[in-house]
DNA sequence: CCGTATCCATTCCGATACTG
DNA sequence: CAGTATCGGAATGGATACGG
């Protein structure tokens, strides 16, 4: 995409994850699918980026199986673009960005959309790390080890 | 930093955050401070970008209440680039990236580094997202609204 | 309606040189 | 060591026009 070093090589994974979707729109299309969004209008619509911009972007999605096209569901000639699981996959990464969002980006006053049970419309509780064994982790109960020093389960 | 529509007034949080942290190197430079490090040339050996452009980001990110300098802690003449609360409160978004790669990302006989348990170093489980009661979510479990619409706690 | 193609300004990014 | 200054090529992003 960018000409940029690239990162697919990297161990770390976190560097490779950035490498396919760590740039400015990547990841608005995606919290666009899961709102339902499939159409390229609508995406233009909700985003108001370029068109050719959001072609281009649409295109590497795709490719990179994070997107795939099906035959409009309306009967219409075209395409739309839905998730695959590699992309649904990427929900954790959405939920922990929108509750940073909440947290650190409004003010008192302001109201942010909310991420909600479907069954009881009460909000979700923040993302929760979990030991192997089921202990609640903070950042400084962990470590980032090369695989091999890490024990097996 | 990029004179892109800005999305800093968005109702949603997701795109708050990638407004601030949605770009090329951001996360990679606050990934490197999880990993302890803080200083200019640290990050500049281990991320391999020209310095222009670390010292750009090290700046927005510091203009974002993100990151702060403090003096060095060695004595020497020049400034440290440690996480403030908001940085660290970036952990998730690093965890959820890091899982996600490593599920898509890596083939079978490829090694991610891996994030452990620090006492035990067997690696954490993958993120959950639970409901107020305590109900492990999936996202078609999940809803987005406007905060109005949502029952309070 | 769904894109592709083209033009243009801006910015990003890398490389290098330079300063305290 | 920690940046700043500058340069050039590449890509982004917005706007518009065009075709299936």
């Amino acid at each position: 995409m960018v000409k940029r070093t690239s990162l697919e090589d990297a161990p770390c994974p976190i560097a490779r994850s950035l490498d396919m979707i760590g740039d400015w729109w990547s990841l608005m299309i995606i919290r666009d699918c899961f709102l339902g969004r499939r159409r390229f209008s609508e995406f233009q619509k909700s985003l108001g980026l370029a068109k050719n911009i959001l072609a281009a972007r649409l295109r590497t999605l795709v490719a990179s199986g994070i997107l795939e096209m099906t035959p409009a569901s309306d009967g219409s000639a075209y395409q739309e673009y839905v998730l695959t699981p590699k992309g649904r996959g990427t929900f954790p990464i959405l939920v922990a960005l929108r509750q940073w969002g909440e947290e650190f980006s409004f003010e008192p006053g302001e109201v942010p959309t909310l991420l909600v049970d479907r069954k009881t419309h009460r909000p979700v509780r923040k993302l929760e790390l979990r030991s192997a064994s089921g202990r609640l982790l903070n950042q400084p109960d962990t470590e980032v080890v090369p695989s091999a020093e890490a024990q097996r389960p």
